[in-house]
DNA sequence: TCGTTTATTGAATATTCATTCAATATTAAA
DNA sequence: TTTAATATTGAATGAATATTCAATAAACGA
């Protein structure tokens, strides 16, 4: 119970910032707009957050953190069953209650940072390294999965949820969405199917 | 032969702007900045660019221009033959030219700004669309894959393509890249070999 | 060659930016 | 209660921002 000031000022602040980002765009919005839409001087703000730099930073840990919650329900169920249902985990795995605690564009404008500074590709690296290995340990709970490659697996079947993430995003018709969708969903389905199917053969 | 100079200058302004965005990232880039880098005032790249919206529209039509010619190669290889060889085809799809001509920094930066600007979302939807109609005829070509969805088959390689383009662009390490690289080629490499089955048994 | 359009310049604008600082208020420890 | 640490305020900084404007130079069509 050291400083609790300290630390609920600054969640305060980067949600503000998560706030005002998701309305007008992250490079728009600066020290003094923050303030204003919380009541606080800019120099409050960067009393807690000596330069921009570390409140953007801040709000990275926040995003990251955010999206790994996307994946907790799915964590649960599979981790109580031992059983992967091939159809379940990707209606889970593609279910869009992200679109809800999460806003794409915040997420895509920190990740486009990515490329100029060392320190952000290595949180988003650690968060995709975290949710690969989430599903290879899902998939390993399995009698039948944890006998494959289950690192690769989950690669595999990653890069087309965020390939899909990626480009569902562009769509807003909601038609043609869940067309698509449907899509990405079928090729990852298909990906367990095979690879379990692989497996059992093997046996044999 | 009428303003030759214009379209000159304009292009010239535009790729002061994408150097200028290699280098520190498209938020850091301004007018001045530009103008300093070119040896031309401010107001000179005003009187192209009335304001600063339409420099990043020129900016991500000449980005999403550049994008669309690193598919080239592979378009006049396949519409040559018509017969896709599918690990030539893989091959084409996952060479690296791209990071030659192409940076993908800038490409994210005004990818994100796709979530706020409805022209700008626009013409990242029609850019993908064009690049899977292009895998579409290529496929069409083909006397095997013209048999089956080829519409759908282009979708599915693309969303592989599209996330490993993601993925892959946090990875620096060499052998840890070009070991994840070697496992999407796969991926697609498995879509075409498991369409071309599928046809050739239904014709029994 | 004259007149008009277009290209180019440089200075000036108000606004916004991140950041600093000294002063005050509040809290916690002694 | 005194002291020290932290929280909060508001004013001020200079630098950078996009954009405007009037003036000059160059190119072009008649």
């Amino acid at each position: 119970m050291k400083s609790t000031i300290r630390e609920e000022r600054k969640k305060e602040i980067i949600s503000g910032f998560y706030d005002l980002s998701r309305l007008e765009g992250m490079e728009n919005v600066s020290i003094a707009k923050i303030g204003k839409h919380l009541g606080m001087p800019p120099s409050l703000i960067m009393h807690y957050f000596p330069n921009k730099r570390l409140l953007v930073l801040g709000l990275i840990a926040h995003i990251l953190h955010q999206y790994q919650l996307i994946y907790k329900p799915i964590i649960n169920k599979f981790e109580k069953d031992h059983k992967v249902y091939p159809d379940l985990l990707v209606n889970r795995l593609f279910s869009r209650e992200w679109n809800l605690l999460f806003d794409d564009g915040v997420f895509f404008s920190c990740y486009a940072m990515t490329f100029r500074d060392e320190t952000i590709k290595k949180e988003y690296k650690k968060l995709h390294l975290k949710l690969r290995n989430t599903l290879k340990s899902i998939l390993d709970n399995d009698p039948v999965f944890s006998r494959g490659d289950t690192a690769l697996l989950a690669e595999k079947i990653f890069v087309v949820i965020e390939g899909a993430y990626y480009y569902l995003s562009l769509i807003e018709d909601e038609k043609e969405y869940n067309r698509k969708l449907k899509i990405f969903k079928e090729q990852v389905f298909q990906l367990l199917q095979t690879e379990s199917q692989l497996i059992l053969q093997d046996n044999d």
